[in-house]
Formats: structure tokens, sequence, C-alpha cells
DNA sequence: CTGAAAGCGCTAACAT
DNA sequence: ATGTTAGCGCTTTCAG
């Protein structure tokens, strides 16, 4: 690896001569700086990371701390978060809690000793349901800003981006309404997360506001063991009358639609079908799922920019949550 | 943030002494070892990577470069990746070349300069389309180790992970030949790379090889800027002598079982197919798909493994290639 | 215009 | 058993 120092020897100056010079100091002649420049790219220096961060306090790295990269939804968030990381000038480092509060803790710890400037993560299954954030509060009374996205936490205070789950739910639920369903069932496997529950809320709301609608509200909580194809299927075979489903988690409303078709069931003329997937499974279905959609890209890009923008001023105290909107897309298996 | 100058002042010793007994050092008495750690813990001591890593030329990081990290594939081996380099004490930084040659040229500068110990990466389309991998071979000569996986080249001579992709899709065309089918068809939305020439070419080893077999073999491409849905539609709809389908990317397997099923095609009683697709899809479809099992975990982890072997012992200037097995697995749609 | 020196936080050879 | 010193590669005052 070479060094300001080689530079310096080849050049017969000093090292903060060369330093200046790639600085473009006005301490420096041209004539200096451009001879040092020339023999650094010649010999193709590029300044140590570690030297400069450690001398700076100040890695340009983000640490990403996301519970579950097989689940589409934080791949995509990954992958804006990266994007937008990049085109900033920062490096990510990515950790992966598998939704277990104890790898969460690990990872917080390990990053939060001078690697990253700050962090942006989305909250452990487990956490969330412990409702034990006091590792994430202990990052935070040591000055080093987080940005939560979504799922999040009352109990902590920080910078948060996450969109309108109640609002979401709420405006699906109304368009099932509008179609004059009467038999709308919400299907959920993530019950114990906060997006969840502020789904199932809006999903309730749309209900009760209807003056019309007679039915009960109908929600089948799927748990982490139980096989979600055959609950889906057991559920149209056995309950005939349901003639809407509002399927709150990634999959579920994919699941719905195959299981349907296979019933035989005419979607959507006898059953719509609203799911929250992500646009990449539409190729696996004909016709095409109907879905609220997440603006996944825009939460990850909105998160890097809160966190930078604190970065760049940590007087700032003041925290914000964000909101993405979200967008109720009518493909084929609605009316 | 709290260092070893700190402990030093608060327990009136001096920083190297803390050092050491933070290293329980015999030159230090039981007694200071004690009190040192015992501060040290209390004030939640960590020991600033930077400046650790800066002193030992050495930084426990690992770079990881994908082209893609919106394909499972790829979110996969990242996924076993992380989890094995955790277990060894390494972190990584991921970047990602969206499938171009100029991006990772970016991501294998930045890092060269300190970041990283070593890189895991797979190679771009676009690299392996125009074949210049000056870049990587750059990197090499910088004695800064790479693993290859998946995606690799001829032209640079350095650790790599592969699938025997030729065997696999041999062995997948020859269950369709024993189970007599006589038109077969592949589908192909990835002849670019690498990994899809030598699929393609076990293909037709296997159709070569089978004396009975008439047919002339049936490549299909998809370009991409094609609709595979509509393709394959299309395709089974003009062409009703197809009677098996090797889908060697990604997904066309399940686009192809869901075209099949659509056009009310029996599968896999007149329409046998297997796909390349991993696990995570088979809850999309019904019945499920027959495919080659590439052990994605298992590519992860040996990547990860032969780095931190080379970084152990860079006197090793010996570079293995190492083959995991795929896996042929029946299900639905095979006879 | 250039250089010497200090220091970021840590380790380790070398005193004491 | 403990302390001093030098140095990893870099930036930045402060001298010259």
């Amino acid at each position: 690896m070479v060094t300001l120092k080689h530079l310096a020897e080849q050049l017969n100056v000093s090292v903060s001569t060369v330093s200046k010079a790639l600085h473009d100091s006005d301490e420096i002649s041209p004539d200096t700086i451009e001879r040092v420049k020339a023999l650094a790219k010649f010999l193709n220096y590029k300044p140590n990371r570690l030297a400069v961060s450690l001398k700076s306090s100040k890695t340009n790295t983000i640490g990403v701390v996301i519970p579950n990269i097989l689940n589409h939804f934080f791949a995509k968030a990954l992958f804006a978060i990266e994007k937008e990381a990049t085109k900033q000038g920062y490096n990510i480092i990515t950790c992966v809690s598998n939704e277990m509060r104890e790898k969460e803790i690990n990872s917080l710890q390990l990053l939060s000793n001078g690697s990253v400037d700050g962090f942006i993560m989305s909250i452990a299954e487990e956490t969330q349901v412990l409702k034990k954030v006091d590792h994430i509060n202990a990052i935070l009374k040591q000055n080093i800003p987080i940005v939560l996205f979504d799922r999040v936490s009352e109990d902590i205070d920080c910078d948060k981006v996450i969109i309108d789950d109640f609002g979401a739910a709420y405006e699906a639920t109304k368009h099932l309404l509008s179609e004059g369903r009467k038999h709308i069932t919400l299907i959920s496997s993530i019950d114990e997360l906060s997006v969840g529950k502020l789904r199932v809320e809006g999903y309730y709301k749309a209900i009760s506001e209807d003056k019309k609608y007679k039915e009960k509200p109908n929600v089948i909580t799927i748990s982490r063991d139980e096989s979600i194809e055959e609950r889906i299927e057991n559920l149209l075979n056995t309950d005939k009358k349901i003639d809407a489903i509002i399927a709150i988690d990634n999959t579920s409303g994919v699941v719905a639609l195959q299981k349907a078709l296979k019933l035989n069931i005419d979607v959507p003329k006898n059953l719509s079908i609203i799911g929250f997937s992500d646009e990449n499974v539409l190729k696996f279905t004909d016709p095409k799922l109907s879905t609220v959609s997440q603006h996944t890209l825009d939460i990850g890009r909105a998160s890097v920019e809160m966190l930078i923008h604190k970065l760049n001023d940590k007087s700032l105290s003041q925290n914000t949550t964000k909101t993405i909107k979200t967008n109720l897309i009518l493909r084929g298996t609605t009316k």
C-alpha cells in the first residue's frame, strides 16, 4: 500500500507538503502540487480510509441493521439505502438480526465503537414482542444517531421513516366496501409487528364506519409455525361466504390468489384480493394482484437522507418522523 | 467515546498498562488487571476499531460486491456470507454493482484502500459480456485476496466457488429424457452469463447422448427487454408439441408453470417443468415446482471460508476452485 | 512556500 | 509490575 510517506520520499519533500498538495492547499506552489499529483496518480495512491477516519472521527460509513434480508421488503430497502448512501459518498456495513434481539444487540455493540457514524435499522420481531429497546436507546445516549424505518417503537426517541400503515389498510378496506363486498376478511401473518397491528386497526376503522356493513370484522392471524398455504386453502374451502380478502403481509395475498384459482373461485368476480406484496411477485400471478404499494425505495432513500442530515448537524436534536405515502394499485384481483 | 486514556487517567496508571491489562498480559498484576477490567466494564469501554485496524493492518472486514440484491439468489448468498462472516468475527461491507462494470470498478477502488482485508464477489453482467476484468486483476496485484462465486471468469486467477452448472442441467435434462419426453425445451433469460452458457451446454450434451431422441435441441433465449411472461405464454400457445421444459434462470420455471395452468395444460401429465428457482417461490405455486437446488447457503459459507483461509495464510498463493454440488429435487411438476 | 511536530486510539518493544 | 516511546497513515497547527 502506497502512503504519503512513500510519495514524500520519492519527491524529496515532507509528508505534510504532500498532504497539503493533494488537497490543493494554496500554501503549496502550483508546481509542487502538480508534481505530487502526478506521482500520486502514477502510483495509484489512495488515502488510507482508517487513518483519515481515525483522525477526523468521521467514518463516512452507515451501519444498517435489518431483521431479515430474505424478506423482499428489506432486501429492497437495503438496495435503496445502498444506492443513496453510495451517491452521498457513504459506505454501508450490513448486519442481519434474523429477527433476534440478541443478534441485534451484538450488531449494535460491534459497530458502535467508531466503525460507523450512525445507524439505519428496522427492529427485530423478537425485540418488538418483548418491548425491550434499551439496547437501542443506549446507542442514542452515546450520541450516535439512529434512523428507524418501518418497524419502529414509541419508546425510542429518534428519527423515523414509516408508511401510513393505518391509512393504507383503511383505504384498501374502503375500496373493498365500495365494491359492495359483504364479507371482507383480513389475513395477517405479522400480527406481532407494529405495522401489522396498525394495518388491522385501519381495517377495523373502515368497517366500523360503514353503516351498511352488517358483518363482524373477520381477522385471520397465522402464526409463525403454521403453514400459510394450508390455512388459506382451508379458509377458502370452509367459509364460502368470503367475497373479499385484504392480506396485510408480504406473501399471503399471492397465496390466497393461487388457492382461489385452484378452487375455481372466480377472481375478481366473486372474490376480490388486495395484498401488501411488492411488485416483484406480479410475474408469478395471473390475474395480477392488486396491491398497496409501499414505495420501499423512497423509504430507503429517505432514511439515508435523514441520517446524513443529522450527521451534518448533530446539534439538531429535533427528531422527526417522516411518513411515506402509499398507493392503492388496482390490478386484476379487484373490480 | 471512552478510550484507554480515560481509563488510565481514572486509575492513575499508564495507557500501556491499561492496554496490557485488558489483554490479560502476565506483565500486569492480577490486582491491576481486575481494577482495569472493572472500570472498563463500568464505563462500557470498547476498543476503537479504526485504531486497532490501523495499528494491525487488519480490518476484520470483508468487502462483498454483488450484481443485484433484488435477485433472490444473491440475497440468499449475501445472507449466508453475512452469517458465516459474523460467526468468524468479520464484518461485511456490501456494495451492489447493479450489473454495471463502472459501479463494480468504483466499489473495488473505494474499498481497496485499507477498508477491507479481502473481497467476495460475483461478476456483473456487463463485465461478463465485455470480458474486461483488468479492474479485478488490479486488486489481486495489490495482494488483496478475492473469492469469486457463481459468476466467475477464466481470465482471473483467484479462489472460486461455483456450482456444477453443466452437470446440473445435464442431470435435469436426463431426468426429462428418462420420463420419455420427446420435445424438451430449454428456456433462458441469462444466456449472456457464464452460468447460463454452461447450463445450455449440459442440456445439449444430455440430448445428444440420447440415441432415441429425434428432435433437435430447442433453446429459447429471452432478452432483457422482452416480457418473459408474454414470451412463454406465446410459446406454450403456439408450440403444442412441447412436453417438457427446463428453465435455467430464477423465474422462468414458475412463470412457465403459471402459464401452463392458465392454458389448462395438465402438469405434469402432459408437460414436465424443472426450474432453477430457489425454494422461496414454492409457496406461490401449486403443484410445487421441481427444481435444481443450488445450495446457495453453502456457496456463501464456502466463499467466506476460502477467503479467511487465504487471509490467515497469505503466502498461500495456490488458488483453488470449489464446486458445490447441486440436487435435483423432484416435486409436483415432474412425473 | 515548505517542514516539524503533535495527536487521533491503540499496541508492543524496550526501559525502569 | 509498570511506564516510556515509537509508530500505524493522516491532518493540521505552528514555525521557519
